[in-house]
DNA sequence: TACACCTCTGAATCTTCCA
DNA sequence: CTGGAAGATTCAGAGGTGT
C-alpha cells in the first residue's frame, strides 16, 4: 500500500486515526524568520527562559502541534524518527522531551559522513542528528550487529567467563581445568553513529531534491525499528525516499508533502519498476563495500571482462577456449539451476562457446539429471554454496 | 604556570580580569535528580515555553550565570569549548545561543568512541556532544589535517586544477598538455567527528574519576584553538585532565572545582603528568587488522565474524556445529595447503572445534595425501580455483 | 515498590608463552 | 634473549533477580 498525500500534514493527520500507525520519520523544514539578538545581558538582569526562547518560538509551535498530531496516530508500539537540521537540535529534543517524555528517548543518532572539504575556518561539518523516541516501553526494536572492534580477541567471542570469589570476571573452566565453550556471540549491537555516505552529487540515486537522504539511511532505521508490512508514514516527505526504502523493505508506506513537486516525485519513484531502484540500491550498496559488483566476488583472481547488457552472462573471461569464449554466468537469488543453464545455454549457442560456467549458489533443487546437461557447460559451486552443502549434510 | 582553585567558579571567577583567557573548556555537572515528570498535554493547551522548560530551569539557571562570566574573562579572540552530558545538550546550546550568540557557534562536536555493550534494548550510545564557540569572528583557530580517505582520486591530490572558461573545475595543463602538479596537499581538514578511544579500563592514564577524559581529546581541543603560552581555563577541572593536557601542550593553566578530592588529584596529576603510549593510538586500527578483505568475497551470503587477532583462523561462523565453534582459514597467496591446514589445525586444537573449513584458493602441490589430515577439516576449492582447476585439466 | 546485588559484556590493555 | 602472538584481566553500565 502506498499512499502520497498533497497538503499540510497537520491537517492530513487530524483525518487518521488514533494508534494507527507503526514508524514515523520526518525530515521538517527549518525556517528563522527572525534571528533577533535579545537584549545585551550583564548579569543583573533576572534570568528568563521565555526570553531566551522567543527567537524559536515561531518555529517551535509549527513543530509542537505537529507533534502531538504524530503522538496521537502513532501506535503504543510505534517509533519516530526526526531528523534535524543543524540549527534546530536543541529545539527539537526539547519538543520531543515534552511531547513523547524524556522517559521515552531513545537515541540521539548522528548520521556521520565524509564530505568534500571547504576553506572554511573551523571544523569541516561532517554529521547530521536524528532524534529517537518511542511513544511508550513497549517499542519495535530489532537489534542489528556490527564487526567486532580489531583488537577484541577471538577468546572473548568463544569463552564462557563467570566471575570469581572476588568478584573478578574470570574464563569459566571445566573440572579438568580446559576453558568451556560459550554460544557463539553474533557481534556487537548496533551503536548511535552511523557512517553512512552522503548522496554523492552524481550519484543516480539523486532526482534532484534539496535535503535528499540516501537510502541506506531510511533503510536502516526501518529495519530497527519496524516490521514487514508495518504502516511508515513520511508527513514531510520531499523527493520520497523514506517511501521508496519502505517499499523495498515491505512496508506500507504514507507519504505528505505541502509542494505539489514533491508529491509527483515520490510518485514516480514509488511508480517506477521497484527493480531500477533496486539496481541503483544495489550499487549504492556495494560501492559502501568497496566491492564493484557479485561478479568481483568470484572472479576476483581472474582476469574476465563484465557484460551488462546480456540475460544470459554476467563475464566473459578473457583467456579462451580452442579459439572459443569462455562464458560465466552466475545463478540469480531464486533462479533455478537448470533455468540458469537454460538462459547461459542461449548465450553458449549464439557465441559458439566450447567452454562455459556456471556458478551455482543455492540449493534449488533441479529437475533433471546434471549429465543430461550440455558438456560445454561446467558447473561451479560458489565457496559458500560448499559449505552450506557440508554443513547440511553434517546435520542430517 | 598552573594554578588550581577550590571553590564554587562562580564566585572564582569574579576575581579573574576580562578579556584574560585565551581557551575555555568545561563538563559541568549535570542535575538528574530535579526532574520532575511534565503534565499530559492534549493540544487543546495554550503553547508555552515556560512549562516545558520549567523542569530544566534550574539547572539552564545553574549554567547561565557562568556562562556569563566565563564569557566576560575571555578574551576577544578566545574560544570556548563545553562538553555536554547527553541529557543536556539541548540546554547547553539554546543558553550558549543566547549569551555567545548564535553568530559565534563554530562547532558541534561529536566525540565518538567504541565501547563495550549491555544488553540495552535499543542501539548503543557511543559518543558525546561538545560545543565550540567563540567571543568574536576573530577567534584563534588551527586547522588539523587527516589523511585522505582511500576512495578519493590521486590525481585531485598531485595534479593543480583551475576553472576553465565555463567555470567548470579542470586540471590545468601546460602548453604541451600535460598536466601540472600542485603543491602538495596535507589532506582533509579535520571535520566535526572525532574518533577516538574511550579511557579503557587498563588504561594507566586512569585514575578512577567518574567522567575522566581522554588526555588525547583534551589535546586536540587545545591544540586547534589556542597557540603555545596561551591561557586555558577549566572551571569544572575535576581530575584535571584538561590541565595536564594543557600543560603537555606547553599552555598555562587555571583549574577550578569545588571538590577537595578533586583539586588533590589534580595536582598530582600535574606533578606527574601520566598519558598512555596506547598501542593502538600510535600504530593504529590496521596494525591490528589481519583479515584480508578476501573474506568478504568468499563468505559474503554466510554469517560469520571476522577474527583479526589469531594467525590461524580468518572467521568463525555464527553457526555452531555440534556445541563448537566453526572456524575458517582461507590460504594465503604463497601458502600451500600443508602449511595452511598446519595453521589451521592449532586453531582447531586449541578452541576444540568439531568443524572447519580451509578455503583453497591455488594448487600448490601438496606434499602428502589430503586423507592424512585432520577428519574435522573440510577442504572447499573457492569459486576461481574450480575455474582454474578445470580449465588446466582441459588444456592439458 | 524500592533497591541492593548479581550477571553479562567488549575494548584495550597487561601478562605469559613460545619460537 | 627478544619480539610477537595468544591468553587473561579490568571496568562501567544496563538488565535482571531476589529480598
Amino acid at each position: 500500500m502506498e499512499k502520497v498525500l498533497l497538503g499540510d500534514c497537520l491537517k492530513l493527520l487530524k483525518k487518521f486515526e488514533n494508534n494507527s500507525i507503526d514508524l514515523i520519520y520526518l525530515d521538517p523544514p527549518f525556517f528563522t524568520n527572525k534571528v533577533q539578538k535579545l537584549k545585551t545581558r550583564d548579569g543583573s538582569k533576572e534570568f528568563s527562559y521565555k526570553d531566551i526562547w522567543k527567537s524559536n518560538e515561531e518555529y517551535a509551535e509549527f513543530l509542537y502541534y505537529r507533534f502531538i498530531e504524530l503522538k496521537r496516530v502513532l501506535k503504543d508500539t510505534g517509533n519516530i524518527f526526526v531528523h534535524c537540521d543543524k540549527n534546530s537540535t536543541h529545539i527539537v529534543k526539547t519538543l520531543l522531551d515534552d511531547v513523547f517524555g524524556l522517559e521515552q528517548f531513545q537515541s540521539e543518532i548522528i548520521w556521520y559522513y565524509k564530505r568534500w572539504s571547504n576553506s572554511r575556518k573551523g571544523l569541516l561539518p561532517s554529521h547530521q542528528t536524528i532524534y529517537f523516541y518511542s511513544k511508550t516501553k513497549d517499542f519495535k526494536f530489532k537489534t542489528l550487529y556490527n564487526n567486532y572492534s580489531e583488537t577484541t580477541n577471538v577468546d572473548q567471542i568463544l569463552q564462557k567467563r563467570i566471575r570469581n570469589n572476588n568478584g573478578k570476571t574470570v574464563y569459566a573452566r571445566d573440572e579438568n581445568g580446559n576453558t568451556i565453550n560459550s554460544d557463539i556471540k553474533k557481534g556487537v549491537p548496533l551503536n548511535d553513529v552511523w557512517e553512512i555516505p552522503y548522496l554523492n552529487p552524481k550519484a543516480k540515486e539523486r532526482v534532484g531534491y534539496p535535503t535528499q537522504k540516501p537510502i541506506l539511511l531510511l533503510e536502516r532505521i526501518i529495519e530497527i525499528a519496524s516490521n514487514e508490512g508495518d504502516i511508515v508514514l513520511d508527513p514531510f516527505c520531499g523527493s520520497g525516499t523514506t517511501l521508496v526504502a519502505g517499499k523495498l523493505k515491505k512496508r506500507k508506506v504514507i507519504g505528505m508533502d505541502i509542494s505539489e513537486d514533491a508529491i509527483k516525485l515520490t510518485n514516480s519513484r514509488l511508480d517506477n519498476p521497484i527493480k531500477s531502484e533496486s539496481n541503483l540500491l544495489q550499487k549504492g550498496k556495494d560501492a559502501y563495500n568497496n566491492v564493484d559488483s557479485q561478479v568481483e566476488k568470484f572472479l576476483h583472481d581472474i582476469e574476465y571482462v563484465p557484460v551488462q547488457r546480456n540475460s544470459g552472462i554476467d563475464a566473459i573471461l578473457k583467456e579462451t577456449y580452442q579459439n572459443s569464449p569462455i562464458l560465466v554466468r552466475i545463478q540469480k537469488e531464486h533462479e533455478t539451476i537448470e533455468e540458469a543453464i537454460k538462459q547461459l545455454s542461449k548465450a553458449v549457442k549464439v557465441k559458439r562457446s566450447k567452454k562455459s560456467f556456471l556458478i551455482r549458489i543455492n540449493d534449488i533443487k533441479l529437475l533433471f539429471e546434471l549429465d543430461t546437461v550440455d558438456h560445454t557447460i561446467e558447473i561451479i559451486n560458489s565457496t559458500s554454496y560448499g559449505f552450506k552443502e557440508i554443513l547440511n549434510n553434517a546435520n542430517t
